[in-house]
DNA sequence: CTGTTAGCGCATTCAG
DNA sequence: CTGAATGCGCTAACAG
């Protein structure tokens, strides 16, 4: 069934049709209402690919994520997502994991799908050789990335100021007479990187010692380490991490040390997640901005799709949340 | 640039690009290398659109879920995207939220672009007001359903065996010598009444006695309704949950009462998610098979689209997570 | 306000 | 093995 069909039941042209179909106001209204007899008696539905066709555009927009798994890739998604449908777009979803081979292939389908724009939820394509396809599908399809930043024209950048939060952090806890740090971080990403920065700023206008240590990601790993450091007889009264998942893994750790929080030891994650409520006690965290995020993003993203001048880069701010592990 | 633009540059036919581009194998070797050369030179991109046209499918399904955010549904979306990335396959996700308005609106949405499939990760379209669209959109297209049930043709199942698995969760707890259960849930599901179905035949199976209670959905609305219920007197030494949320929950407000877990008291949540190892002591729970679930969904998705015969309904069993809380 | 016509970029006959 | 011709269902001029 296509708009042939209902051209000829309904005896008009398939103009019509179509100008019934997009609304269009150029349709006597005796002649709208005929149409729409016909489109409702078959439940008639026009085809997106028809339509792209001749548009040039499916209306979807391609969102492009390490791993959906993750809190904050969720959330953000999700916040695109809805601010997106009621703009009238759809949300190829794809998780590329680490494998740059991967990435690059889900770049292609997305190109070959002629999707309206991609969004990056954190820095997906941050390995070098990974910039020439990004820099060639910029040419034809506008990126907007959030939390990473590409120098490419039709790229724009949405950056929640995790530097200045991390700053704020140590600030914070250095006013509560805490002296000796600990970062612990588990991703070399854009995000990771300021994170790790405007902590390491911190500490050095105060004139502060502190260690840091990278793992892998993941509960036990975080656990490990810090056993691994008490054993060694580190002292550190605080302790920030740039994810909840792993200051809840050193939260636990100081647990079984029995290690009071925050009497002994203060802790703070990040991203202000759901993780962050479900631990004893909750944990302090820095709240990411999570869906305001995606909101900002989608709005960047229609003016650029419309046309309207955007800021190649905006800067979102992240919040203290202090709970009771500070 | 498209296929005629290539055509005339490798001087050959569109017939013949479009043979190499499909890795057809009835072209000459010399010929194929003369447009790869073409192909290549330009970065050629073909338009899945106009493919699309042809073949009538996108290569893209859509996934239809409550809210991505939830640790359950991303699981599941994340597997089945995965899954279907493998072959070939690009996934559109949809946040349906509980309104049926836009439940449909995504349907809709969908059908116009000519999902090959929908996948729908929990019961979403429960409501009897939406059998309707959902029947009529799977004359068009095969539907595969998580943890749900449609009796139409066309649609196919995978369902945990959530209820056995509450029937069992119950059946070691009174091996433990439990004796008064509580069980609290927050979704009038497909799934949730399997599990409270599960719960009740085993309650009754034993003789005991137990109190049920529905709650919105949150950490917090578990704990008040626990504190409401100790507040009224009530008497309990073991409580499952449907989601591991919700358990979490639960187990803070004991902490809070100085209740004794498990010692006085076994807690049980749903899912085995990462939620269930960042409370202490780290919950008890069952695994909801998420991985699985979205493999196995592919899986028969893939048989339809292939013609191969599937059955209408596949049952993936539950398994029970034993950890400190029970 | 409505109809006619011409593509959009590709896959797919059918000839050669 | 290769090419010419056709049509997928729709939108967008352009005429009337």
């Amino acid at each position: 069934m296509n708009i042939y069909d209902i051209a000829k039941e309904a005896s008009v042209s398939i103009a019509t049709v179509s100008r019934v179909l997009n609304g269009s106001n150029r349709v006597r209204d005796i002649t709208r209402q005929k149409v729409e007899a016909v489109l409702n008696k078959y439940n008639y539905i026009p085809s997106a690919i028809a339509r792209g066709m001749m548009t040039n555009s499916m209306k979807t927009i391609g969102i492009v994520t390490i791993d959906i798994r993750g809190l904050y890739y969720a959330n953000v998604s999700y916040s695109i997502e809805q601010a997106l449908s009621i703009l009238g777009y759809n949300t190829i979803l794809c998780n590329t994991g680490y494998d740059p081979e991967q990435k690059i292939r889900y770049l292609q389908m997305l190109a070959e799908k002629k999707v309206d724009s991609i969004i990056m939820v954190g820095s997906v394509f941050k390995d070098p050789r990974l910039n020439k396809p990004v820099e060639a599908i910029s040419k034809n399809i506008p990126i907007v990335i959030i939390n990473g930043f590409y120098g490419y024209p039709n790229t724009y950048s949405i950056q929640c100021d995790d530097k200045t939060a991390l700053d704020k952090s140590v600030d914070y806890l250095v006013s509560r007479g805490r002296k000796n740090f600990l970062y612990m971080y588990d991703a070399d990403t854009f995000s990771g990187n300021q994170k790790l920065q405007g902590f390491n700023e911190a500490i050095s206008r105060h004139g502060l010692k502190s260690d840091v240590h990278f793992i892998e990601p993941g509960l036990e790993n975080a656990s490990c380490k810090v056993q691994e450091l008490i054993n060694n007889g580190l002292c550190f009264d605080a302790v920030l991490c740039s994810e909840d998942f792993t200051a809840i893994g050193v939260l636990q750790c100081l647990q079984k040390n029995k290690i009071d929080v925050p009497e002994q030891v203060s802790v703070m994650g990040f991203n202000n997640s759901i993780l962050s409520l479900c631990c004893t006690p909750r944990l302090s965290t820095i709240d990411s901005m999570m869906e305001q995020m995606g909101k900002t993003a989608v709005k960047v993203l229609n003016n650029v799709l419309t046309g309207t001048p955007v800021e190649a880069a905006i800067k979102v701010e992240a919040r203290l949340i202090l709970r009771q592990t500070t």
